[in-house]
RNA sequence: GGGGCGGUAGCUCAGCUGGUUAGAGCGCUGCGCUCACAUCGCAGAGGUCGGGGGUUCGAGUCCCUCCCGCCCCA
């Protein structure tokens, strides 16, 4: 028990987040409670951040991200598990280099006048500059990650890692240098993999072009192609061997008009006849398709092309140097002139675009580097098969099968100069290629020093694919990597399951030999309140530090999760911070007021909840209350639903514990003359806010932990190392929860009443309870005074006439409630009012006599299910019967 | 072309294995600054659960089909 320090149960009348979230974050940080102890005895539970752009800053998508993991390290940390949280930043080859460029070309340079070396330096400058900005920025939303264990994938060790596995992969003859078709950014100059290429359907054209048939004169055939300009690199034409339309073609061959080059004719399986005329023209340099076909016929591949997509020296002269869309124009201008260009239609079709810069894609052949994924993805099949891994939501576990069945192999060179550099050297000497570790001085095969290393480096995701490991100190063997690998969870969204899901499972199989987590938990994209995706470009953004300066880190956090269904997008209005986020502050509010209540209530020491007997009614009431809350939030949390969690969380402090158990408690604890009443209410008022605050600190846990240390008798120096609640048995009550219900439908009718006919605020009524059950009387001689303060009742008795000039309400237990309102009830009002509820009752009896009328239903429902139909039938009967009864006796006036 | 997700109150969404009078927040209407809270309280209005068909004693929930929106893959 935490004692010593003076208690301070003064709170400031206003809640301020402002004004303890920093300081606390600050102390948890100085009391060293975000970090995970690889010696503990404790059992694990780890979760690797995904690791941020290093220059990025923090937008929605990472609050969301960020909110969720800590969300589930806290409440982890709470159960008691040794909790980590490994924070981290990636270098983001193409991203970062692209920002740096961009800065150059502002100079009107290029990174090629800095030369590599003093590029990659000024690169390296603005990391320095700027990274780690992120990781600041997610300490202000409260993430309790280790960050002494702050990773980035250019550290040395992670570097080392890569190395590591580009070598052991190369010597398993899973990495090999091949020359193939590969997507060609014109503009980044580099190459990317099948998964960084987005299509997006646009409208182009079809341009039927004519090439003559040697030795036809003047006869030709067509080809239909939306590519005009790469016909300067075609080296055959083809058609399907079984369309008849076109076999006299065979064997012959085309002049290739502008190039005047012979090209033959072939028959491939490949051909669609049903696409433009049947023939089309294969361009082995530039096409996937056409590059396949020309393997197999053995063709030419003429690339066209220079890195940057400007023509290369491989077409005439006059097109050299154009850019490839002028060299478009060129070639349609000059085939038409030639009487050539046949026809053009218009053609709708999908063209890649690079994921980083957005230019149109160049399929091209070029040398590079691939893993073979095939083995790789077998095991990841396996482990799914197996139950190892989990998708919430689970059909992204389709999306995941899917993907590894047609795996392609993963081109992993790009022609950058930011990332992990190929260590790969070939000797001028004796040509050898050397694959290593370290960095040699001299040829291993012939000695010489005439070595050169691979210019290109690896794709970004062939390092972050090792982060669960490479993280925690792997290749090495660190007590880190034994204590805490594999993890559990990984809470990503769903559009880098290829990226980096999927490609992490396979290498924490290939080599740990393990998956690296068994739950992937995807969720949803922040989105504006049109339901356009967050952007910069569209300004549409709202900053997450500017809400946590406006409404706090809680309320921006509370928001997030409260919104957040389960995978499903989450709309936030960014012309209206105050409607998106009123939410998570309002509730805020709404827990600092209650602690405002409760706090002075509780100075020093305050007894445990004493036994059973001398609890009251509405004590019992929310105890089994909270037992239910405690049961449902952490039931949610083990299934990930955390918007369910965050509901009921606020149902419970706002609907149960504010609206009723705060306002049942109070006359016993402003009365002094009963010190043994009021020692019982404080023990269980501490007792629910303690538990209530613990529920919700994983999710709000600045303000829980600002309010839990003005607590008495708390268990511990910080709400993040307290336990995490457990249900007790002891609690459960039905039967407190039954008089509960009654006593406030009763007080519902009452107010109903006042408010239908405006009783003015300060008058009193008197009440006439008939027919009321034990359960009622009961409830109403426990908590009398709070009853009639609740409802502004005089009186309560339950005897008496009725009639006269009164209101009634019929509750479901047949109970009538009457309030004589001398001088205000309105005869037409009543019944009126009677009437309504009337009508609504026997919408549902009728109803309920249909159920129970069919045979089948007796016959075929459970009889459980019949059972209860019969008892609701009954009490529905009998307070339609009363509130007849009183109609007709309204009649009757 | 293949696959997936969503369509429930004016808005944003819950509703888990089919069985309560289909819920919440905001918004709206009326009344209230009552000693924690107007970032609040009390009461209320508002839904043929996208259309159609089917399975079932019973469907918002399962199946089929159509329409609309979004996404991924080729």
């Amino acid at each position: 028990m935490a004692k010593g320090k003076k208690q301070n149960t003064e709170l400031p009348p206003r809640f301020d987040p402002r004004s303890f979230e920093d300081p606390t974050y600050r102390r948890w940080s100085e009391g060293g409670y975000f970090g995970a102890d690889p010696g503990s005895a404790r059992e694990t539970y780890v979760i690797v951040m995904p690791p941020p752009n290093v220059t990025a800053e923090l937008h929605m998508g990472h609050g969301l991200n960020n909110t969720i993991q800590d969300v589930l390290i806290r409440w982890r940390r709470m159960q008691g598990r040794e909790a980590l949280w490994v924070p981290g930043t990636d270098h983001a080859g193409i991203a970062t280099q692209n920002v740096v460029e961009r800065q150059l070309a502002a100079d009107g340079r290029t990174r090629w006048d800095l030369g590599r070396e003093a590029f990659v330096e000024r690169v390296w400058g603005w990391v320095r500059e700027t990274g780690g900005t992120i990781l600041e920025q997610l300490k202000a939303i409260g993430s309790s990650a280790d960050w002494d264990r702050t990773a980035f994938t250019l550290d040395p060790g992670l570097s080392r890692a890569v190395r590591e596995v580009f070598v052991r992969l190369y010597e398993k003859g899973l990495v090999y240098r091949g020359e193939y078709i590969v997507n060609w950014c014109p503009r980044c100059a580099t190459a990317l993999a099948n998964e960084e290429v987005e299509h997006e359907e646009v409208e182009g054209a079809l341009y039927y072009q004519r090439y003559p048939i040697i030795g036809e004169g003047g006869k030709y055939l067509v080809v239909a192609t939306t590519r005009p300009e790469t016909m300067l690199g075609d080296t055959a034409v083809a058609i399907h061997p079984e369309d008849h339309r076109h076999q006299d073609l065979l064997g012959k061959k085309a002049l290739l008009p502008l190039a005047e080059r012979e090209i033959p004719v072939i028959a491939d399986d490949f051909v669609d006849p049903e696409f433009g005329t049947g023939i089309v023209k294969v361009t082995p340099a530039h096409d996937p398709n056409d590059f396949e076909i020309g393997l197999r016929h053995d063709l030419d591949q003429v690339d066209i092309f220079n890195p940057d997509s400007s023509l290369s020296d491989a077409v005439p002269e006059r097109f050299r140097g154009m850019d490839r869309f002028a060299a478009r124009e060129a070639v349609i201008k000059e085939l038409q002139e030639a009487g050539l260009l046949e026809k053009t239609e218009k053609h709708m079709h999908s063209v890649g675009h690079c994921y980083r810069c957005h230019t149109m894609i160049e399929p091209r052949v070029s040398e590079q580097w691939y893993v073979k994924m095939a083995p790789l993805a077998e095991p990841a099949l396996e482990a799914f098969r197996k139950g190892e891994i989990r998708f919430t939501p689970e059909h992204w576990g389709g999306v995941y099968v899917g993907w590894l069945e047609n795996v392609r192999d993963w081109c992993i060179s790009r022609q950058l100069w930011w990332g992990h550099r190929i260590p790969v050297w070939y000797c001028r000497s004796c040509d050898a290629m050397l694959v290593l570790h370290d960095d040699p001085t001299a040829c291993s095969e012939c000695g010489s020093d005439d070595i050169e290393q691979d210019p290109d480096v690896l794709d970004t995701w062939f390092s972050s694919w090792l982060w669960p490991f490479s993280t925690l100190g792997w290749p090495d063997e660190t007590d880190d990597l034994a204590t805490f690998y594999p993890g559990h969870t990984l809470v990503t969204a769903p559009e880098i399951i290829f990226f980096w899901v999927a490609r992490m499972i396979m290498a924490g199989l290939e080599f740990m030999g393990t998956v690296p987590f068994n739950d992937v938990y995807l969720h949803g994209t922040v989105r504006d309140h049109v339901g356009r995706r967050m952007s910069k470009s569209l300004g549409n953004g709202i900053d997450p530090l500017e809400v946590v300066g406006i409404f706090g880190a809680d309320a921006l956090r509370f928001t997030l999760m409260n919104g957040l269904g389960i995978g499903a997008d989450l709309q936030l209005n960014y012309e209206d911070l105050e409607e998106s986020f009123h939410v998570g502050r309002n509730f805020g509010n709404k827990i600092w007021n209650a602690a405002r209540l409760a706090l002075p209530h509780l100075e020093g020491d305050v007894d445990p909840i004493p036994e059973h007997g001398r609890l009251e009614l509405s004590d019992r009431w929310i105890l089994s209350r909270l037992n239910s809350a405690i049961r449902e939030v952490t039931h949610d949390l083990e299934r990930f639903r955390l918007h369910e969690a965050a509901a009921e969380l606020y149902r419970f402090f706002w609907s149960e514990l504010c609206d009723w158990y705060l306002e049942l408690v109070k006359p016993r604890l402003y009365n002094e003359s009963d010190p043994e009443a009021r020692v019982v209410a404080r023990s269980v008022l501490r007792e629910v806010l303690d538990t209530s605050l613990r529920l919700l600190h994983p999710i709000m846990p600045f303000i829980t932990e600002e309010l839990w240390l003005r607590l008495p008798n708390r268990a511990g120096a910080s709400i993040m190392v307290s336990s995490w609640p457990e249900p007790r048995p002891a609690w459960n009550d039905p039967e407190a929860e039954a008089q509960l219900d009654v006593l406030r439908e009763m007080l519902g009718a009452v107010r109903n009443i006042r408010s239908e006919y405006n009783v003015a605020h300060g008058r009193q009524i008197e009440v006439r309870i008939l027919a009321a059950d034990d359960a009622l009387r009961g409830a109403i001689a426990a908590e009398g005074e709070a009853t009639v303060k609740l409802a502004g009742i005089s009186t309560i008795s339950f005897d008496g006439e009725t009639g006269g000039a009164e209101a009634m309400a019929v509750l479901s237990t047949g109970a009538e409630v009457h309030v004589p309102l001398e001088g205000l009830i309105d005869l037409a009002r009543e019944r009126a009012r009677l009437e309504k509820q009337a009508a609504e009752l026997e919408a549902v009896v009728e109803r309920s006599r249909k159920r129970l009328g069919s045979a089948d239903f007796v016959k075929k429902a459970p009889d459980q299910v019949v059972e209860q139909a019969r008892q609701k039938l009954r009490g529905l009967e009998e307070q339609l019967a009363k509130v007849n009864e009183k109609r007709r006796i309204l009649e009757g006036d």
